[in-house]
DNA sequence: GGCTAAATACGATTAAATTCGTAACTTGTC
DNA sequence: GACAAGTTACGAATTTAATCGTATTTAGCC
Protein backbone atom coordinates (compact mmCIF):
# COMPACT_ATOMS: atom_id res chain seq x y z
CA UNK A 1 0.00 0.00 0.00
CA UNK A 2 2.99 2.21 0.81
CA UNK A 3 4.30 2.15 -2.24
CA UNK A 4 1.12 1.43 -4.75
CA UNK A 5 1.51 3.89 -7.36
CA UNK A 6 -1.37 5.66 -7.61
CA UNK A 7 -0.45 6.95 -3.81
CA UNK A 8 2.96 8.02 -4.80
CA UNK A 9 3.36 11.53 -5.40
CA UNK A 10 6.48 12.38 -7.32
CA UNK A 11 8.69 15.16 -5.88
CA UNK A 12 9.98 18.14 -7.82
CA UNK A 13 12.71 16.25 -9.17
CA UNK A 14 11.30 13.13 -9.79
CA UNK A 15 8.32 15.22 -12.02
CA UNK A 16 11.24 16.92 -14.14
CA UNK A 17 12.97 13.28 -15.13
CA UNK A 18 9.50 12.22 -15.52
CA UNK A 19 8.60 15.41 -18.24
CA UNK A 20 11.58 14.14 -20.20
CA UNK A 21 10.71 10.75 -19.74
CA UNK A 22 7.21 11.13 -21.06
CA UNK A 23 8.74 13.87 -23.90
CA UNK A 24 11.24 11.11 -25.43
CA UNK A 25 10.37 7.64 -24.31
CA UNK A 26 12.52 5.36 -22.72
CA UNK A 27 15.80 6.41 -22.39
CA UNK A 28 18.92 5.97 -20.74
CA UNK A 29 20.62 8.14 -18.25
CA UNK A 30 22.48 9.92 -20.25
CA UNK A 31 20.06 11.05 -23.01
CA UNK A 32 17.90 12.29 -19.29
CA UNK A 33 20.72 13.99 -18.84
CA UNK A 34 21.64 15.54 -21.58
CA UNK A 35 18.43 16.69 -22.12
CA UNK A 36 18.09 18.01 -18.69
CA UNK A 37 21.68 19.84 -18.45
CA UNK A 38 20.41 22.08 -20.96
CA UNK A 39 18.42 24.02 -18.86
CA UNK A 40 20.00 23.06 -15.39
CA UNK A 41 23.11 22.66 -14.14
CA UNK A 42 23.06 18.93 -12.72
CA UNK A 43 25.21 15.86 -12.31
CA UNK A 44 25.35 13.11 -14.13
CA UNK A 45 25.14 10.82 -11.16
CA UNK A 46 22.30 13.18 -9.60
CA UNK A 47 20.10 12.52 -12.04
CA UNK A 48 21.24 8.61 -12.04
CA UNK A 49 20.27 8.57 -8.41
CA UNK A 50 17.36 10.54 -8.75
CA UNK A 51 16.03 7.80 -11.47
CA UNK A 52 17.49 4.55 -9.33
CA UNK A 53 15.17 5.90 -6.50
CA UNK A 54 12.45 6.34 -8.56
CA UNK A 55 12.79 2.77 -9.85
CA UNK A 56 12.75 1.85 -5.84
CA UNK A 57 9.03 3.92 -5.59
CA UNK A 58 8.55 2.01 -8.76
CA UNK A 59 7.65 5.59 -10.26
CA UNK A 60 9.57 4.64 -13.55
CA UNK A 61 10.46 0.87 -14.84
CA UNK A 62 13.79 0.47 -15.84
CA UNK A 63 15.26 -2.36 -18.61
CA UNK A 64 18.66 -3.97 -17.53
CA UNK A 65 18.91 -5.67 -20.84
CA UNK A 66 22.08 -3.72 -21.99
CA UNK A 67 24.65 -2.14 -20.15
CA UNK A 68 23.01 1.09 -20.21
CA UNK A 69 20.01 0.54 -18.49
CA UNK A 70 16.77 2.27 -20.27
CA UNK A 71 14.13 4.14 -18.25
CA UNK A 72 10.60 4.75 -18.56
CA UNK A 73 7.82 6.62 -16.60
CA UNK A 74 5.68 3.95 -14.89
CA UNK A 75 2.38 6.11 -15.28
CA UNK A 76 1.28 7.66 -17.79
CA UNK A 77 1.36 11.80 -18.17
CA UNK A 78 -2.98 11.47 -17.55
CA UNK A 79 -2.41 9.52 -14.67
CA UNK A 80 0.07 11.41 -12.68
CA UNK A 81 -1.50 14.67 -13.74
CA UNK A 82 -4.93 13.54 -12.44
CA UNK A 83 -3.38 12.38 -9.07
CA UNK A 84 -1.53 15.84 -8.51
CA UNK A 85 -4.63 17.46 -9.52
CA UNK A 86 -6.65 15.50 -6.68
CA UNK A 87 -4.05 16.13 -4.43
CA UNK A 88 -3.98 20.01 -4.48
CA UNK A 89 -8.18 19.73 -4.63
CA UNK A 90 -7.93 17.84 -1.35
CA UNK A 91 -5.63 20.17 -0.01
CA UNK A 92 -5.99 23.35 -0.78
CA UNK A 93 -9.69 23.58 -2.07
CA UNK A 94 -11.24 22.04 0.22
CA UNK A 95 -12.26 18.75 -2.23
CA UNK A 96 -14.01 20.94 -4.66
CA UNK A 97 -12.62 20.77 -8.73
CA UNK A 98 -15.32 23.43 -9.43
CA UNK A 99 -13.52 26.17 -7.33
CA UNK A 100 -10.31 24.95 -8.16
CA UNK A 101 -11.44 25.16 -11.91
CA UNK A 102 -12.99 28.60 -11.54
CA UNK A 103 -9.32 29.29 -9.91
CA UNK A 104 -7.82 28.35 -12.74
CA UNK A 105 -10.08 30.23 -14.99
CA UNK A 106 -10.00 33.10 -13.26
CA UNK A 107 -6.01 33.69 -13.19
CA UNK A 108 -6.06 32.47 -17.29
CA UNK A 109 -4.40 35.82 -18.01
CA UNK A 110 -3.22 35.45 -21.94
CA UNK A 111 -5.62 35.67 -24.78
CA UNK A 112 -4.54 32.45 -25.78
CA UNK A 113 -5.41 30.22 -23.09
CA UNK A 114 -9.03 32.14 -22.68
CA UNK A 115 -9.53 30.86 -26.35
CA UNK A 116 -7.94 27.51 -25.59
CA UNK A 117 -10.26 27.24 -22.45
CA UNK A 118 -13.07 28.60 -24.11
CA UNK A 119 -13.32 26.36 -27.28
CA UNK A 120 -12.89 23.43 -24.51
CA UNK A 121 -15.93 24.63 -22.88
CA UNK A 122 -17.67 24.77 -26.63
CA UNK A 123 -16.79 21.03 -26.95
CA UNK A 124 -18.13 19.90 -23.83
CA UNK A 125 -21.72 21.68 -24.28
CA UNK A 126 -22.50 19.17 -26.97
CA UNK B 1 12.89 38.18 -3.21
CA UNK B 2 13.81 34.92 -1.53
CA UNK B 3 10.93 36.18 1.27
CA UNK B 4 8.26 37.93 -1.37
CA UNK B 5 5.50 36.71 -0.48
CA UNK B 6 3.90 35.72 -3.87
CA UNK B 7 6.62 33.28 -4.40
CA UNK B 8 6.79 31.35 -1.20
CA UNK B 9 5.07 28.17 -1.01
CA UNK B 10 3.57 27.19 1.89
CA UNK B 11 4.22 23.31 2.90
CA UNK B 12 1.80 20.54 3.23
CA UNK B 13 1.85 20.93 7.26
CA UNK B 14 1.50 25.16 7.01
CA UNK B 15 -1.56 24.89 4.53
CA UNK B 16 -3.30 22.40 7.14
CA UNK B 17 -2.91 25.42 9.46
CA UNK B 18 -3.54 28.11 6.83
CA UNK B 19 -6.56 26.15 6.24
CA UNK B 20 -8.12 26.58 9.70
CA UNK B 21 -7.00 30.37 9.79
CA UNK B 22 -8.95 31.17 6.63
CA UNK B 23 -11.89 29.41 7.92
CA UNK B 24 -11.30 30.71 11.68
CA UNK B 25 -9.74 34.07 10.68
CA UNK B 26 -7.28 35.38 13.47
CA UNK B 27 -6.61 32.55 16.44
CA UNK B 28 -4.29 31.60 18.52
CA UNK B 29 -2.16 28.48 18.65
CA UNK B 30 -4.20 27.12 21.52
CA UNK B 31 -7.57 27.61 19.05
CA UNK B 32 -5.90 26.47 16.15
CA UNK B 33 -4.66 23.55 17.82
CA UNK B 34 -7.99 22.88 18.88
CA UNK B 35 -9.11 22.87 15.52
CA UNK B 36 -6.47 20.66 13.91
CA UNK B 37 -5.99 18.22 16.92
CA UNK B 38 -10.03 17.06 16.05
CA UNK B 39 -8.33 15.50 13.16
CA UNK B 40 -5.12 14.75 13.52
CA UNK B 41 -2.79 13.73 16.43
CA UNK B 42 -0.28 16.83 16.63
CA UNK B 43 1.18 18.46 19.41
CA UNK B 44 0.35 21.90 20.64
CA UNK B 45 4.26 22.38 20.52
CA UNK B 46 4.24 21.34 16.87
CA UNK B 47 1.56 23.85 15.76
CA UNK B 48 3.11 26.87 18.07
CA UNK B 49 6.58 25.69 16.05
CA UNK B 50 5.13 25.69 12.94
CA UNK B 51 3.34 29.25 12.99
CA UNK B 52 6.76 30.29 14.31
CA UNK B 53 8.57 29.06 11.45
CA UNK B 54 5.50 30.33 9.03
CA UNK B 55 5.97 34.24 10.70
CA UNK B 56 9.49 34.43 9.57
CA UNK B 57 8.85 32.89 6.06
CA UNK B 58 6.14 35.83 6.09
CA UNK B 59 2.96 33.48 5.69
CA UNK B 60 1.01 34.55 8.79
CA UNK B 61 1.23 37.85 10.48
CA UNK B 62 1.23 37.92 14.72
CA UNK B 63 -0.34 40.11 17.13
CA UNK B 64 2.06 40.00 20.00
CA UNK B 65 -0.27 42.72 21.76
CA UNK B 66 -1.42 39.90 24.47
CA UNK B 67 0.61 36.97 26.03
CA UNK B 68 -1.02 34.36 23.37
CA UNK B 69 -0.07 35.74 20.26
CA UNK B 70 -2.98 36.26 17.67
CA UNK B 71 -1.85 34.59 14.10
CA UNK B 72 -3.53 35.22 11.08
CA UNK B 73 -2.73 34.54 7.35
CA UNK B 74 -0.51 36.64 5.50
CA UNK B 75 -2.10 36.37 1.82
CA UNK B 76 -5.68 35.30 1.11
CA UNK B 77 -6.89 31.92 0.64
CA UNK B 78 -7.96 33.15 -2.89
CA UNK B 79 -4.37 34.44 -3.60
CA UNK B 80 -2.77 31.15 -2.30
CA UNK B 81 -4.72 28.66 -4.31
CA UNK B 82 -3.70 31.05 -7.54
CA UNK B 83 -0.17 30.50 -6.76
CA UNK B 84 -0.60 26.46 -5.83
CA UNK B 85 -2.25 26.30 -9.44
CA UNK B 86 0.60 28.10 -10.36
CA UNK B 87 3.43 26.30 -9.47
CA UNK B 88 1.27 23.25 -10.65
CA UNK B 89 0.96 24.37 -14.12
CA UNK B 90 4.22 24.92 -14.41
CA UNK B 91 5.58 21.96 -13.18
CA UNK B 92 3.06 18.79 -14.72
CA UNK B 93 1.51 20.63 -17.13
CA UNK B 94 3.90 22.25 -19.62
CA UNK B 95 2.39 25.88 -18.29
CA UNK B 96 -0.67 25.22 -20.35
CA UNK B 97 -3.69 26.37 -17.51
CA UNK B 98 -6.04 24.99 -20.39
CA UNK B 99 -4.63 21.60 -19.97
CA UNK B 100 -4.98 21.45 -16.25
CA UNK B 101 -8.58 22.66 -16.68
CA UNK B 102 -9.40 20.30 -18.92
CA UNK B 103 -7.80 17.02 -16.90
CA UNK B 104 -9.88 18.59 -13.95
CA UNK B 105 -13.13 18.57 -15.80
CA UNK B 106 -11.89 14.92 -17.26
CA UNK B 107 -11.58 13.76 -13.84
CA UNK B 108 -14.54 15.11 -12.20
CA UNK B 109 -16.59 11.62 -11.18
CA UNK B 110 -19.61 13.09 -8.87
CA UNK B 111 -22.76 14.72 -10.57
CA UNK B 112 -22.32 17.59 -8.26
CA UNK B 113 -19.04 18.80 -9.16
CA UNK B 114 -20.15 18.53 -12.98
CA UNK B 115 -22.75 20.38 -12.29
CA UNK B 116 -21.63 22.98 -10.64
CA UNK B 117 -18.49 23.04 -13.33
CA UNK B 118 -21.17 23.19 -15.78
CA UNK B 119 -23.13 26.19 -13.93
CA UNK B 120 -19.92 28.21 -13.42
CA UNK B 121 -19.50 28.02 -17.36
CA UNK B 122 -22.87 29.13 -18.07
CA UNK B 123 -22.10 32.22 -16.46
CA UNK B 124 -18.91 32.61 -18.19
CA UNK B 125 -20.74 32.77 -21.35
CA UNK B 126 -22.37 35.62 -21.03
C1' DG C 1 44.46 -10.50 -21.81
C1' DG C 2 44.66 -5.83 -20.67
C1' DC C 3 43.30 -0.86 -21.37
C1' DT C 4 39.99 2.60 -21.75
C1' DA C 5 35.61 4.70 -21.74
C1' DA C 6 31.37 4.76 -19.84
C1' DA C 7 28.10 2.95 -16.89
C1' DT C 8 26.21 1.65 -12.22
C1' DA C 9 26.55 1.34 -7.20
C1' DC C 10 27.42 3.25 -2.89
C1' DG C 11 27.79 6.34 0.66
C1' DA C 12 28.32 10.96 2.51
C1' DT C 13 26.71 15.57 2.79
C1' DT C 14 23.54 19.32 2.94
C1' DA C 15 19.16 21.41 3.47
C1' DA C 16 14.35 21.50 4.57
C1' DA C 17 10.30 19.78 6.90
C1' DT C 18 8.26 17.89 10.83
C1' DT C 19 7.90 16.65 15.42
C1' DC C 20 8.10 17.31 20.23
C1' DG C 21 10.41 17.61 24.94
C1' DT C 22 12.07 20.80 28.17
C1' DA C 23 13.11 25.28 29.85
C1' DA C 24 11.80 29.79 30.70
C1' DC C 25 8.57 33.28 31.16
C1' DT C 26 3.87 35.68 32.16
C1' DT C 27 -0.29 36.53 34.46
C1' DG C 28 -3.92 36.24 37.46
C1' DT C 29 -5.20 34.50 42.16
C1' DC C 30 -4.90 33.72 46.95
C1' DG D 1 4.88 37.76 46.71
C1' DA D 2 4.42 32.88 45.72
C1' DC D 3 1.96 29.40 43.15
C1' DA D 4 -0.48 27.34 39.24
C1' DA D 5 -1.74 27.28 34.68
C1' DG D 6 -0.81 28.39 30.32
C1' DT D 7 2.25 30.35 26.90
C1' DT D 8 6.45 31.16 24.14
C1' DA D 9 11.26 30.00 23.17
C1' DC D 10 14.75 26.89 22.18
C1' DG D 11 17.01 23.11 20.59
C1' DA D 12 17.39 18.32 19.38
C1' DA D 13 15.97 14.21 16.72
C1' DT D 14 14.04 12.19 12.63
C1' DT D 15 12.82 11.94 8.00
C1' DT D 16 12.96 13.05 3.23
C1' DA D 17 14.86 15.32 -0.78
C1' DA D 18 18.60 16.53 -3.49
C1' DT D 19 23.34 16.55 -4.75
C1' DC D 20 27.60 14.67 -6.04
C1' DG D 21 32.30 12.37 -5.35
C1' DT D 22 34.48 8.07 -5.46
C1' DA D 23 34.68 3.22 -6.19
C1' DT D 24 33.44 -0.58 -8.79
C1' DT D 25 31.86 -2.95 -12.80
C1' DT D 26 31.17 -3.77 -17.71
C1' DA D 27 32.15 -4.24 -22.57
C1' DG D 28 34.47 -3.42 -26.61
C1' DC D 29 38.97 -2.94 -28.91
C1' DC D 30 43.88 -3.51 -29.90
Amino acid sequence: MAHDNSTVKPTEAELTLLNVLWNMGPATVRQVHDVVSITQKTGYTTVLKILQIMHEKALVIRDETNRAHVYAAANSQTQTQSSLIKDLIGKAFGGSTSKLVMRAIDDSTSAQEINDIRQLLNSLEK
